[in-house]
DNA sequence: AGTTCTATGTCAGTAGCTGACATCACTCCC
DNA sequence: GGGAGTGATGTCAGCTACTGACATAGAACT
């Protein structure tokens, strides 16, 4: 028999979900999770870098997930496509494996600590630079690189807050494609009046029936 | 005479600077950065209310010449063109009111500093934020709001990032215009072969002389 | 059987941050 | 002009996140 119970971190990070929306993030302390995992605070520092990081044990499998699309993407798909094509391949993934209730209540927990949203943050903006770098191999050049991947993740955030938002939490990818859609709509409003800045707004093309009511 | 020296506030940032980059931001206390400041730790945290919100005091500012610009852009301007047009300004305000050394010096610490960096990512969210609402005063919908919103942040990072890169730090807005520009182009690629995805690449227009070697 | 490995525990210490209360120049008001 | 605030600051005690150094005991390897 094992001298410890094994998974360790796993028991930390349900032990630290758990407590979290029993007394909320800032209300429980490190040594309470460690405590409910069975383990000493000590034990939480060796597999978490810090409080909050126990919360972000998925950043690291989407971040793979979209840079593989990527790299595996047909050579003439043009930039954009191939950062939204990947997001919503991700995110079919992702609601494929994981419980929505859990995904909802973390992204409530993250929405209320402002703590847990600047890590959250941080997290998608390496998570922009390594979709940059998979576009430098593809052979795309600077700016556009980091511009697609930029707004390749507004589109995931606006998307994602979409998804969990609906009562029913219907398809994550829709709601990507559809974020897509309206970021190519609201870029393209710009491009021809630019010179002459008064040419009368146009109307936004209402698009097919996945986009949330609000 | 007064009780004490006045601008405890203005010391305080000043010496926190000052500190950082003589040793590091995780290298000083706030005890010391007090200390030099002519203050208690105390005092520090009556005025911060953390260590790094101490750099963070131009934040309100960019904000408020941002929104400010966006209510009065004229009606008919659209979307995209009202967001660029706001952060153009705003990068030439910044740059006729700050000393580009400081500019970069600033910069550089919050790029070294993962911890600093969270604290700057979040600012750019409320940004964003308050972006969007000031569109929705516009009343321009959802989502095209936020994505404008988002998506003019995103220009607005690499625009600076490419202005503090040159060696000598010439126009920010022509960067952040450069940046706009590029994000239209890579949003617009992906329009038309949707339906059929392999249409062959377009190579992207080369703009003016304004956007920096690299 | 002995050695080494590895995940964990123990302990002491630093630094960020907070609440409670004290101080004292200045101001206001009767 | 004297007493009662007022407001920025100091003092102090305390909590909690986080770290380094060292100890321990099964497990695995030879």
């Amino acid at each position: 028999m094992a001298r410890w119970e094994p998974d360790a971190r796993g028991r930390l990070e349900k032990a630290a979900m758990e407590l979290f929306q029993e007394r909320g993030y800032a209300g429980t302390t490190v040594e309470e999770i460690a405590a409910r995992a069975g383990v000493t605070e000590r034990t939480f520092f060796r597999y978490f870098a810090d409080k909050r990081e126990v919360l972000f044990s998925g950043s690291k499998v989407l971040e793979a997930w979209i840079v593989e699309r990527i790299h595996s993407a047909p050579r003439e798909m043009n930039t954009f496509a191939v950062v939204t094509a990947a997001l919503e391949g991700a995110a079919t993934e992702l609601q494929a494996t994981r419980d929505p209730a859990f995904v909802r209540a973390r992204y409530l927990l993250v929405s209320n600590h402002s703590e847990i949203q600047e890590r959250e943050l941080i997290k998608l903006a390496a998570l922009a630079a390594s979709v940059t770098k998979a576009l430098h191999a593809r052979g795309v050049a600077e700016p556009g690189a980091s511009l697609a991947a930029e707004a390749g993740i507004a589109v995931f955030k606006i998307g994602f807050e979409r998804w969990v938002g609906e009562k029913k939490m219907g398809n994550f990818a829709a709601h990507i494609r559809a974020a897509a859609d309206a970021l190519k709509t609201v870029a393209a409003e710009g491009t021809e009046p630019q010179s002459s800045r008064s040419a009368p707004q146009r109307k936004r093309a209402r698009r097919g029936g996945d986009e949330p009511k609000r």
